[in-house]
DNA sequence: TTTT
DNA sequence: TTTT
C-alpha cells in the first residue's frame, strides 16, 4: 500500500533535435525529446582521450511539455529529473519490443533550461541560430544511430 | 575536451531474481540484476489506490559485481547509483534492437544493501529464506513480462 | 519569474534518536530528526580503515511529518529527498547564528522507510501515540544550544 | 566495515562572488564558492508570485578547485554533486559554532560549468592568475564571522 | 546520537 | 552576493 522504492533519473545535456509535441485526447500535452549526455575521460591503458555520447529519449508531460514546445529546440542545454519507464509495443511483424524512456511529470519531476544568454551579449537571435547551425554537420552521423 | 553533461540514475528497490555474475576475458566481474521499483498513489479521478512496478536492468562492474554475486539475491533491497546506457544488438532475424540498462561502475557509481538484519533477531538464515518464499507467488506473473 | 536552480539533497541513513514532532499553529505537523550517514574507506597513505559519520538535521513537513511521528524511531533506516535551507536565528547573547537543515516537503520531497518491519512488532498503535508524546517534552529544550 | 549510507547533494545555481582558492600545506588546492539556488512559485493562498534564494557554501578539492580558480567567477552557472559536511569551529568568544558545507571531491563528486563561454572571452591566462591572487587577500578574514 |  |  505504501510507496516503496526510488526511481529517479537526472540528466543534463543537449537536445539532438527540436522537440515533438502532441496533444493527448484529454487535451494534455506530451513532448518527446532526445537528449545527449557526453562524457570524456583519459583511457587508463592507452592514455588517449576518449569521448562517449549517450542518447536518451525523454518524455515530458503537462506544463513541462508546453514549455518544451515553446522554448526548447535542437542544441538547447537542459536539466531534467524524471523516472525510468520501459513500455512494451509491437513492431511491424507483431513482435514484442521494449523501449525505455525517461518520463518527466510536473509532479516529482523537473525541467530547467540552462545557460541563459550564454555570452550572447548583443545579438541574441544570431546566437540562437548559429548554435543549431554549427551542430548540423556533426549531427549528420548521429541522427541515424539513435535507437528511437 | 572537458566532460559535459550529467547522466545519473538512482534506484532503490528489490531484486526480482538472483544476480547473474560472469567473468570478462580480462578477469573482471560483471553482474546483471533486475530491480523492481514500486510506487503507489491514489487516482485523482476515481480515488482508487493504484500501484505500478517498474523493472530495471542493472549491470554492475568490478568490485560491485563481486559483492552482488556474494550478497545479493532475489528479494534483496538495494540502493544504486549508476548511469543510463543504451546498447545495440541484433536479434535472431538480424534486426537491430536496443536495450537500455543502468550501468554501475565502482567509480562514480554506488551500490548499497539495505535493511541489515530487518528485525531478524536470532535466526538470520530463516529470515533470508522466508523473504524469497513469500515472493515466489507474485513473481509468477512478472517473470515473463520482463523486457530482458 | 521562471524557477531557476536545483537544490536537492539525497540521504540514506539511520535516525540517531526518536523524531520530535510538533504541530504548527495552522495544524500542520513538523517532524525533526537527526540522520547519520556513515562512510568508510581505506586511507591511501596509511592503508588503515577509516570511518566517518556525518549527522544531518532533517525537517519533515505535513503528511511526511505524521508518518515520521508514527513509524520512525531511533535506529530506523530511511531514505529522504529534500533540499538545503539555512535559517538565521539569535542565540542567548543576541548574536546571529545560522543552521543548515535538510527540508523535506511532501511536494518535491520524499521519505521512505527501509528494510521492512525493523522491530515494531506487536503494538503499532501504542507506538504511534507514544512517539508524539515523548517528543513534546524533549522538544522543550530543543532549540537553544545544539548545533542544530 | 562496509560503507553504509548515502550523503549526496546536487546543486545547480550561480556563483555569488568569485571563488576563493588556496593551497593546502601538501600542495592540494581548495576552492570555496557561494552558490545561489533560486526557486519561484505561486502562493496557493494569495496567488502572488514568490521567490526564494538559498545560498550554499561549496568547497571544491583537488583538480576541481583548480578548475574553479581558473574558470569560475561571480555569476557563473554551475552544476555540482557533493556531500554535506558540518564542521565545528570556535568563534572569537571561544564558543562552539557549526558550519554546514557542501564538499565536492573529484572522487564521487562532480562540477560542471553550464551555458558555454559566459563572457570569459579574450584573456583566459590573465583571468587564471588574477583569480587566485584576489582570493588570497579576501581569504584572510574568511573564517571568522560569516555564516559560512 | 545511528548503523555495520 | 548570483541569476531570470
Amino acid at each position: 500500500m505504501a510507496s516503496r522504492g526510488v526511481n529517479k533519473v537526472i540528466l543534463m545535456g543537449n537536445l539532438g533535435q527540436d522537440p515533438e509535441v502532441r496533444q493527448m485526447p484529454n487535451g494534455n500535452s506530451v513532448a518527446s525529446i532526445t537528449l545527449a549526455t557526453s562524457e570524456s575521460w583519459k583511457d587508463k591503458q592507452t592514455g588517449e582521450q576518449k569521448e562517449r555520447t549517450e542518447w536518451h529519449k525523454v518524455i515530458l508531460f503537462g506544463r513541462l511539455a508546453e514549455i518544451a514546445g515553446q522554448y526548447l529546440k535542437k542544441g538547447t542545454q537542459i536539466y531534467i529529473e524524471g523516472q525510468l519507464q520501459t513500455r512494451k509495443w509491437q513492431d511491424q511483424s507483431g513482435q514484442d519490443r521494449y523501449t525505455t524512456e525517461v518520463v518527466v511529470n510536473p509532479i516529482g519531476g523537473t525541467m530547467q533550461m540552462l545557460g541563459g544568454r550564454q555570452g550572447s551579449e548583443g545579438q541574441p537571435s544570431q546566437q540562437q541560430q548559429s548554435a543549431p547551425t554549427s551542430q548540423n554537420e556533426s549531427s549528420m552521423d548521429f541522427d541515424d544511430d539513435i535507437p528511437f
